[in-house]
DNA sequence: ACCTCCCTACCTACTGGTAGGTTGGTTGTC
DNA sequence: GACAACCAACCTACCAGTAGGTAGGGAGGT
């Protein structure tokens, strides 16, 4: 891949997670590359395109760390930890997951950016549950529903959060809330 | 209040719960309420006015029907469902909580905005953490962290589902991934 | 009762600015 | 010569916000 189109892709992620896919505009993203907004129109012709290529680096980009986790040795409770700190650290940066920033403008997006962010989330639990079934063969997590339903409730629990403590109580608050949420999983 | 005043309003919430209060925009709501936009300008001179106003009438609104629950009968997860059953009646008709709408779209608020946006998710915060009090002591609730700290996290669980949920797996993901917390802090 | 004054609510017409997107052409490389 | 990358200049549509004015309803004085 072209290293501008590599470049317009990082400065449109920093933005779609700082304020959104809406308020990101091709004229800021021109302005932090250094070429002109015609020519991200090159790169990506629709802002649709871009949106799309950047849910779908994301979904690979992200779906390796998370994999690299939970493919690590270790207990699922401090799995569970360390998929959270991905999150903390985004938050950090002030900057929130694509998929919670993407899903909240929702109803601006085309049909086939919808699929692929329902692609995305599907994955992303799928990766998550994997740590749900650790945690329920070696007996130190205690859950209720099924392995996927209670993937799914983190993911959300995790975009949720970040999206509240960015608003309200910071990383401090991301990190006393998803300690609730986890040792009380924890057996 | 004025008529007016109170049917801009209700437009202006319907729209930012549905599309996020950026992506709502005064024409928009000129044409559902049926008078000009100029006029709409005469009522809330900014687009900030605005957006305060309708994050200080959901305080009120929501609050109370939050405090109603919480100061009705019944036990403390029985409250806890009726909390996100009030979210799932949004997510039915695609309308996200106005805090995790406006919260997402933070970074292009005003300073006066983003402080009434931390009053409303403290008050709200304030008024679960009684539920968890209750659960505590009726021994109905099984938490692991202070009763603030739980109730920061389920409202952030809510918010966060319901955004998820919308973009992925509906009312049914939003109940399945509801009721995996719940139950959890059950005993 | 009438008139002046001021008010709210609303209007038309407009501004400056920015959004996404297009056209037609130049440059550099294989 | 073909093609990818890039550009200036431009377009349409829409945005929030403003200027200036109109209609009608009290309030207070005479």
């Amino acid at each position: 891949m072209n290293m501008t189109t590599t470049k317009i892709l990082d400065v449109a992620e920093e933005l779609a997670q700082r304020a959104g896919p809406n308020a990101m505009s091709y004229q800021q993203i021109s302005n932090s590359v250094g070429v002109r907004k015609a020519s991200i129109h090159h790169h990506f012709p629709k802002k649709e395109n871009l949106i799309e290529a950047l849910l779908k680096r994301c979904q690979i980009s992200y779906g390796d760390k998370y994999r690299a986790i939970v493919a690590d040795s270790g207990t699922a409770p401090d799995k569970l930890r360390k998929l959270a700190a991905v999150f903390a650290e985004g938050l950090q940066k002030q900057q929130l997951c694509l998929v919670g920033t993407i899903s909240a403008d929702l109803n601006t997006l085309q049909e086939s950016s919808r699929r692929i962010l329902e692609e995305t989330i599907q994955e992303t639990v799928g990766i998550f549950m994997e740590v749900f079934i650790q945690g329920h063969q070696e007996r130190s997590l205690a859950i209720t529903g099924s392995s996927e339903d209670t993937a799914y409730a983190f993911f959300s629990f995790l975009i949720g959060t970040q999206i509240s403590a960015r608003a309200y109580g910071g990383v401090q608050s991301f990190n006393n809330s998803t300690e609730v949420i986890i040792s009380n999983w924890e057996r």
